[in-house]
This record gives C-alpha cells, structure tokens and sequence, in this order.
DNA sequence: CATGGAACCGAACAAATGTTCGGTATGGCC
DNA sequence: GGCCATACCGAACATTTGTTCGGTTCCATG
C-alpha cells in the first residue's frame, strides 16, 4: 500500500535520526520534530507505518523502532555467467552468494534481485568488464536501462532503448552491432549496480 | 586499557543482542542475561566500559548504548571524493558509511580499510568512472597495483609502476600524463575492489 | 593486618517512554 | 448532508528504563 505524504516525511525523519544518532527516536523526539502537540499522533502513524509494512515495532520496549529493510547485509543468489559479447546458452547454475547491503543499492523493500557474472567486454564503455558482479533487480525497465535480458533463448547484458517503438539492445562498445530481437524479448532484471573484485 | 573478563562478556553480550534484535539491550535485560540480582551491576559495567572507550552512553535515554567502532568487519568509512584525474585538495571529511562484505572483497582479518568516492575519469580504461566507490585497504602496495596515494600533498587514485627503481603513478586514460613525485610519495590504500551504483 | 579493586546486592527514585481513551477539524466522495 | 480517511489534540496511565545510595564479599598485594 502506497505511504501518505505525512507517513512518508516520518519515515524519512526516523532513517535520518538514526543515520545523525546511532539510534532510534523515541515518540516524544519524533513529537518535537514536527512541533506536534500529541505524542498520539505519532503513536498513530508509526501504527499506519507498521500495519504497511515501512517499519516494524517492539510494542512497550523503548526506542524499539525498526527498519524492515535496512538489514545490514543479504545475500543475492549468484548465478552462472552472463555474457556481455555475443548471446550464448544461458547458465543458470547457482554459484554462490554475493552479500550486498539492499539500502546501497536502492533497491525497494522485499524486491527481487540477483547478481551475475560479466563475461566479455560489450559493457565496457559503460565501464563493466569481465569479471564484474552485476546487481539486478527484478522491476520493469525503462528505456536507456542496463538489462539482463533473454534474446531469443539466450541471455545478455545490454543497454535497452526502443526504434520506432520496438526494442533495441545496445552494446557499449563500437565492436558490436545492435540486437534486434527476431523472437522474444524478455528482460531477467535491471542493472542497479555492480561490483567489481580485484583479482 | 585492557578489559576485565567481565566487561568483554558484557560487551559482548551487548553486541550480540544488537545482532539479534537490531536495537540495543536495556540494564535489566542485560541483568536478567547474565542472571544478576541487581541493576546496579549492570550500570557499573557498563560505566566501566564507557570509561575504557569501549562504549557509549546517552545519559536518561532508554536502550541509548553505542558501540564507537563497531563498523570494523561491515561498514567502511566513506571519505570525500578522491580525484582520478589531476591531483587536488584532499577533503577528508567523512560522508558516511559503506556497508560491505569483507570476505567478498579479500580484506584480511582487522584489515583496516576504508571506501572513496572518485572524481574524475583518469582510471576510466580500468572500469572505474566517476562516482564509483573505491574500496581502498591499508596494506603495502605491490608494482601494478591501483593505490590511492598522496603526492606533494595531494590526493589521487592511480596506477604504481617503477621505473629505475623510482614510483611512478600511471593514469588508466591517454589523456593523462604519468606523475612522478617530486616531494612524497605516501600510499594511503590499495585498491581491491569498487561498487557502483546507477543513478 | 590494612588497603583497594572488582564484582555484586537491594531498594528506592525519577525520568523517559509507549499506550490508550476520548475528542476536533478538514477534505474528498457518493 | 452523511460517510470515511487523514491528521491532529489533551490528558491520563502503566511500563520500561536509567540512576543513585548504601551495603557485602572476595581476593590480591603491600
């Protein structure tokens, strides 16, 4: 369910506290904040914030607010190699755990994501390179996106744009032509980020 | 000062919990923990350890105890921003924390490590653009490393070469020259790694 | 033996904090 | 107008929580 305004600007105030403070705000410091008159109504929007799932509580422990998403740490799934170059047989072998802080890279409370390994070097003018862990996201791409994509069976790393309304993957590298898809098109995830290990 | 046995179980316990539970103990839920039949014991530790640096208290506030360095094994301090191209003023005002996996990133054990945010486009043929966090560990550099270091004053992140036995900075773009030090040459960390994120 | 540190107890107190009960006001909507 | 959601107020209340004061016990050490 969608946050009102109001909900939103507590919200926002409690992330900030915590950031500024190393800990939670109590009630009465959120009250202040707003210059409100009633600790009640801060009482009632953490309970429109709990019952949305924005944050969650400990109900008579004090200063017990907490950030559903702001786990320090989850692992995404690793799966198998994308390449960046030429489409070829996906993998979609798991191959580990990649741990990675969700709030970094904005990524939305509970959405899906994962990572995989770059192979090739049609990415690298956008200066992803072999070896690199991408970070997708599963939500709908907008045209410009980095995606993770399934072009007639196969699996790529591609910029997404649109020609005369219909899709184009776009290397980031001169070496490499365009790809229309003749089949299917169908988009794993959208690029949020990468990370890169030195080897 | 060295902890006594008792204060390491506590702060131990107290570190614990804030795993557990993601907000920090009260006095009688230590107390009840370890047993005790009085708060007052509690208090006293946790006074001790407060004397000894080794935690922090917001007097009055309920559950208000904070643990100085506890960022060592998941969150890095972020400074400013660290130019890749020509060297500038070095800002070395923290902005924040970078939380990261050690593991991941091959840190050794209470490794100190620290993350930058580039500026510039000098390491651009090695995949690291502007706005990239640079993940910078305190270790000693090896030839064709990438390291942040401070020449003349300045801070850049560059490539260390020899030449003659002489440490010679190479930039990762043809449109940069190689810096030689004239005055000092001081290697602040070794690149092992970078995040981005996309905007 | 005297001294002092470390650990602990008991009880009371004050402050901080969350909870709950009514009530008001505003605006959108059928 | 009646209805509902949202936002807010005021005041009491119960709990949780931190603080403080005076004690005890044990042990190492001079």
């Amino acid at each position: 369910m969608q946050l009102t305004e109001r909900q939103q600007e507590i919200l926002d105030h409690v992330r900030a506290y915590r950031r500024a403070h190393g800990l939670m705000p109590s009630l009465r410091e959120i009250q202040q904040h707003f210059r409100l008159k009633s600790v009640a109504t801060v009482a009632q929007h953490l309970d429109a914030l709990q019952e949305k799932g924005a944050l969650q509580r400990h109900p008579g422990k004090a200063r017990s607010l907490a950030l559903p998403q702001a786990r320090v740490s989850v692992e995404l799934p690793l799966f198998g190699t994308i390449p960046a170059g030429r489409p070829s047989a996906n993998e979609a072998l798991a191959d580990g755990q990649v741990p990675i802080d969700p709030v970094l890279f904005r990524l939305r409370p509970r959405e899906e994501a994962f990572a995989l390994k770059v192979r090739g070097d049609s990415m690298e003018g956008a200066g992803i390179i072999d070896g690199d862990l991408v970070i997708l996201a599963c939500r709908e791409p907008k045209a410009r996106d980095i995606v993770g994509a399934l072009v007639d069976g196969e699996s790529t790393l591609k910029r997404l744009t649109f020609e005369h309304g219909k899709p184009v993957l776009l290397a980031e590298n001169p070496r490499y032509q365009p790809i229309i898809a003749t089949e299917e098109l169908l988009i794993q995830g959208v690029y949020v980020g990468h990370i890169r290990v030195s080897r």
